[in-house]
Parts: structure tokens; sequence; C-alpha cells
DNA sequence: GCCAACGTTGGC
DNA sequence: GCCAACGTTGGC
């Protein structure tokens, strides 16, 4: 078996709800509370060792705020089962479970969040999901050149000071 | 807080 | 299967 060819996404959070930092200080987390069908299918193509450019939402600013990595692929999603959670889904069943999450490990904090604003201002970056007009998807692929060049607007903030 | 853009639901 | 109404996302 050839090994599979590692693959780049980016995941949507609110920081008030879930930060990077959050994340660093507990290392991995099950992504839970994916309720979109085309969000629920990227991450059900994930695969271990994967990574994440891990991006803040509905945040000052909204951006990219650092790097994580696929530690446990699609499994049911166990909120959906449970009335008492915000992401209880009636219509789901454990026979058959709707929603899937994925498990992300910490990677690395960027010194600072890579704004929106400067990633669709970057023409590298113009066909990248989330600049798009109206973008909500909030699991979505992203190409090696993509991920390669945020990472570097990231690291050359971190050299510039 | 506003509201544009989007996804989902459900009547027909 | 259409599409209006509704709820949600997320930038600003």
């Amino acid at each position: 078996m050839a090994p599979r060819a590692r693959a780049y996404w980016l995941m949507k959070t609110e920081p008030d709800v879930f930060s990077i930092d959050d994340l660093e200080q507990r290392g991995r987390e099950p992504w839970d509370g994916v309720r979109n069908y085309q969000a629920r299918n990227f991450m059900r193509q994930m695969n271990e060792g994967d990574y994440v450019l891990v991006y803040h939402s509905n945040a000052a600013p909204s951006g990219v705020a650092g790097l994580g990595k696929i530690v446990a692929p699609a499994r049911p999603d166990p909120t959906q089962f449970d009335p008492k959670s915000d992401y209880y889904d009636p219509r789901s069943s454990p026979e058959e479970p709707r929603w899937s999450l994925v498990e992300v490990g910490f990677v690395e904090r960027f010194v600072e969040v890579v704004p929106l604003a400067v990633l669709k201002a970057d023409p590298t970056l113009e066909k990248m999901v989330v600049v798009q007009r109206g973008s909500r998807l909030s699991v979505q692929p992203v190409t090696l050149g993509e991920f390669k060049h945020v990472l570097g607007l990231a690291r050359a903030k971190t050299r510039a000071r």
C-alpha cells in the first residue's frame, strides 16, 4: 500500500467558545458540533497526520490563529444523541449516526493571528475557500500551496519582530 | 447589533 | 421538484 498523501484543511472555531489557546492547553480536542453536510463530508475524508489551519471566526480580528493536526479520524459525534446538548439531533440515531467528529491535536499557536483581510488582499490566495464572498463552510480543504503560503505569512510576522 | 449570504425545511 | 420562509453564520 502506498502511503496516502497528507492533506490540508481549514477548520473554523469561535474563540469565545474554543480558541487556539484552549487547544494548546488541552493538547487535543474532539471537534464536535459540526452540523453541515459538506463540512461533515470533508471531515470523513481526513486522515491522521493531516494539517489543519485553525481559524478564529467572529473574532477581532478573524483569521488563522495557529496550526493543528488530525490525531483521530472521523467517528460518530456523541453530542448528536444527547438531548441536553446544544448539538442534539433528534433525527439521528446510534444505529444510523448522521454527524461525525475528528480529533484535532495542537501543533502551533501563531505569534499573531493572520487576519482574514490579509488573506483577502493576497493574490496568491484568491482561490482559497475562506476568502470567497459569503463563505460559511466551517471545514474546508486547503491546497498545499495555500497552506505553505499562510504559514509563510505567519512566520514573516515572527521574523519581523 | 446589523444584515447579507447561505443552507435547510416543508407546503404544495 | 420548486421555492418561500425561516434559521444560522460570520464579517463588519
